[in-house]
DNA sequence: ACAAGTATACCGTCCAGACGGTATACTAAA
DNA sequence: TTTAGTATACCGTCTGGACGGTATACTTGT
């Protein structure tokens, strides 16, 4: 195999290990020697492919990040529905989709909370251009915030384990939230 | 002045001590000695109230569940709307409640998740109770469930910097979040 | 084609400093 | 006088990261 290949795999099980860490041990625990040691390569090692704990931890959110962008991508792709509300859907199927529930790499958002909460500010940025996105998409900017706000409270409530809806009152929430995602107009009191 | 008050006193002094270094720098900052010189206490007066670093944080949950707590109580008095959804509008208008204090003792909640997530087991305990009782306010289950969410994804906006609403537009989400609130039936293409 | 030279990927050790926690001394209110 | 509350001094452990070294893959001059 070659050489860069490899490399690259490294640096993923890098990621992955310290998300597992953080998973199973909480943000304490993320220490250099723990992940290397996980992800079966030296201290050294893990310092080559990270130089230092923060950009490890830039590593995950980048990956995270990028990982989300490409399954709204893909689920923009997918013709269905109106045009009002197109991307709030995308953006919706793409959170319940494995990858956005990819919580390995959601860890990342906890360990740079835990090390030092600047590092958050690539995602603030993403987030204020999402939000953006979800105002100005056809439906009334009000009720496609809460949608938006309901997405992530789940995504929260999966990460912490805080009484998040599973099977079959989780596809409610789904299909309820995709039509709400799809009301160009309320009627009556509503609205 | 009582001592018993004055050391109560510095034991709140020293929670409130504990969320500003989290909030500002990130748990990995939160540290028996930064609390303490925060607090304007020293390390040995810390430990006195607090035996170690996981009843600090600890301390810190049980407060913001006490606080919040009686924030629903005390909305929850408050005679206003029909009775279905009454519940879950309290804890909407907790939710909203401009306790500044709230978000401090919030961050507890990340403290807990970096040193050891099982210290957020009450935390959880509650969520479930809460839940319940959502579920089961006379409401459609479903869209009650995804009101719940959206507070949750707002207060973890406001938690993480992460693109929360601000001013009217806030106001806004208040305003539809409480409508819903009170729909009994949907109509039209809601449901 | 191939030796010589260079870049890439990774290893193992070491250390200064920070951290949680203990032990003990002090102080002022009751 | 007692004791709740706070201060000071100290210890053992762990951590991030620096560093020097090695082996394997590439590149280049000839």
């Amino acid at each position: 195999m070659k050489k860069q290949a490899i490399a690259q795999a490294t640096r993923q099980r890098l990621l992955v290990a310290a998300a597992q860490i953080i998973q199973a041990q909480g943000t304490e625990s993320l220490t250099l020697e723990a992940v290397a040691l996980v992800a079966g390569v030296s201290k050294g090692g893990l310092l080559y492919h990270f130089p230092n704990k923060a950009a490890l931890i830039t590593g995950m959110i980048e990956g995270l990040l990028h990982a989300f962008g490409l399954a709204i991508e893909q689920e923009l792709m997918l013709v269905e529905g109106p045009v009002a509300g197109r991307w709030l859907r995308a953006y919706l199927r793409a959170t319940f989709t494995p990858a956005g529930q990819q919580l390995e790499l959601t860890a990342g958002l906890l360990a740079a909370v835990a090390a030092d909460p600047a590092l958050l500010e690539p995602l603030r940025a993403r987030y204020e251009l999402w939000q953006q996105l979800v105002v100005a998409d056809g439906l009334d900017p009000t009720l496609a915030t809460i949608i938006r706000l309901a997405l992530d409270g789940l995504w929260m409530a999966d990460l912490l384990g805080l009484a998040a809806p599973i099977g079959a009152q989780r596809d409610l929430v789904k299909t309820l939230l995709l039509r709400l995602a799809s009301t160009t107009h309320m009627q009556g009191e509503l609205i």
